[in-house]
DNA sequence: CGTGATCTGTGCGGTATCGAACGTACAGCA
DNA sequence: TGCTGTACGTTCGATACCGCACAGATCACG
């Protein structure tokens, strides 16, 4: 089955018990996403919680002189709109498909009520939304103490990750805009990623040569979240 | 009654319905704070919660070369240790006192317990885990746009809120642990808000004089977080 | 096949923060 | 009264990143 199509292709959706499922499933619309989509806008009271399959989505906070951040990624391991069974309803950050891709989407009020039957849904989701903790701290202390360089290496594995395949489609202009850097400082980066042989790109289209080079060169930070997502959300949810 | 011994100091507490803070308040154990006394460490099982009344939480993360940041803050708003209840039962962070004071814990087993009943006290958790989430993303924010003197009125003001009075007992060496930036830079910040009337402080003493003017000098995390934090705890919930 | 748009590379000055070292001042204790 | 430790202040060179400006390079499309 293509795996735009096949719900399992998310770790969530896959992890679902039977009986959660049989319930789900007429509800659960695939829904492509393309490049740039904004999932929802600081404060909107969410209509739709999204679980990407082959889309990946990016948590980003722009502030009020235009600068943004990102604040953490979500792909086929997770779901975006957490807010939505959290209480809050929304939330002050924006979300936005960096990778074009497919997802399922399910309306909010079916969300809320499915979380409230307080079953295995409600701890495999509070689980994941521990793991979504654990990466924004992550981004809190790589923002302080690491270099671009190290950081541009943290964000191609997060991105990797969350693919398949080695290569993605990404202009240096968005990955500035995530990492919140300058476009000029991403260009350095990765020419020097480049130059050492662990990527090649051009206009818009990165492949990744050597993956654990990348892995030498980033900070410590990738090491925790991957560690954290690994035993928060084990194996067994995998496809 | 002393506001230590007060269980209703601490807002969660104070927002159980009856029937909740009957079955709780023979199992609320009243806990002094140390100032640099560690409630968990990075990975350790957790074997309480932690209700800060008039104590101040750090939650830090400290890197493999003893560098350190914090993440987000902790006091009478919150509970120390949302990772019990959000499945993971442990973090890669630390939690560290940073202003000595009084608290209740509660046994981690009870705590599981009356979260599983999934009732009022589940949603009101996870609505706090929320606000927790807006604070850590803005601080991830904050560490990548801001300079070290507007953190240092964000840190002020943040510790400021979990305070009564305004005055707090913090060396410069240690509001810089917390930051993550050296001790000279937080001299400096310190340095520019005494002389433009903001505090005033000597030798672990800061008293702040001005907060209106902080408030004018800070970015705009603070606001954010703070907004958050209301609108997802309101003031019905205030002692 | 040319033309404009997009993407990437480069140079230059400015600034915030770092790292390290050292000086000063106050507080509590013997 | 003086000693000792802790806290705060200052300096200086190094550097990572920013803001801006502009120059190639490649692609899409008419």
């Amino acid at each position: 089955m293509c795996a735009a199509l096949n719900f399992s292709a998310n770790h969530l959706l896959a992890a679902l018990p039977d009986a959660e499922l049989q319930r789900w499933l007429p509800q659960l619309q695939p829904m492509d996403l393309p490049l740039g989509h904004v999932l929802y806008e600081p404060g909107n009271t969410l209509s739709h919680v999204y679980f990407p399959t082959t889309a990946i989505v990016s948590l980003l906070y722009v502030m009020e002189n235009g600068a943004s951040a990102e604040i953490a990624v979500v792909g086929y391991e997770g779901i975006v709109g957490v807010s939505l069974f959290m209480g809050g309803e929304s939330t002050p950050s924006r979300a936005v498909v960096q990778s074009a891709g497919a997802s399922f989407r399910l309306k909010a009020q079916l969300m809320k009520d499915e979380f409230n039957r307080a079953g295995p849904v409600l701890h495999l989701l509070l689980r994941y939304t521990q793991a979504l903790i654990t990466q924004m701290s992550q981004t809190a202390v790589c923002n302080r103490h690491h270099s671009l360089d190290q950081q541009l290496c943290r964000w191609l594995l997060l991105s990797l990750d969350r693919l398949q395949g080695d290569s993605l489609v990404m202009t240096q202009e968005l990955i500035a805009n995530m990492l919140g850097v300058r476009r000029e400082g991403v260009t350095q980066g990765a020419l020097g990623l480049q130059k050492a042989g662990l990527i090649r790109y051009s206009r818009g289209h990165i492949t990744v040569l050597d993956r654990p080079g990348l892995e030498r060169r980033t900070c410590e930070c990738y090491a925790v979240v991957k560690r954290e997502y690994d035993r928060l959300l084990p194996a067994h949810l995998a496809i």
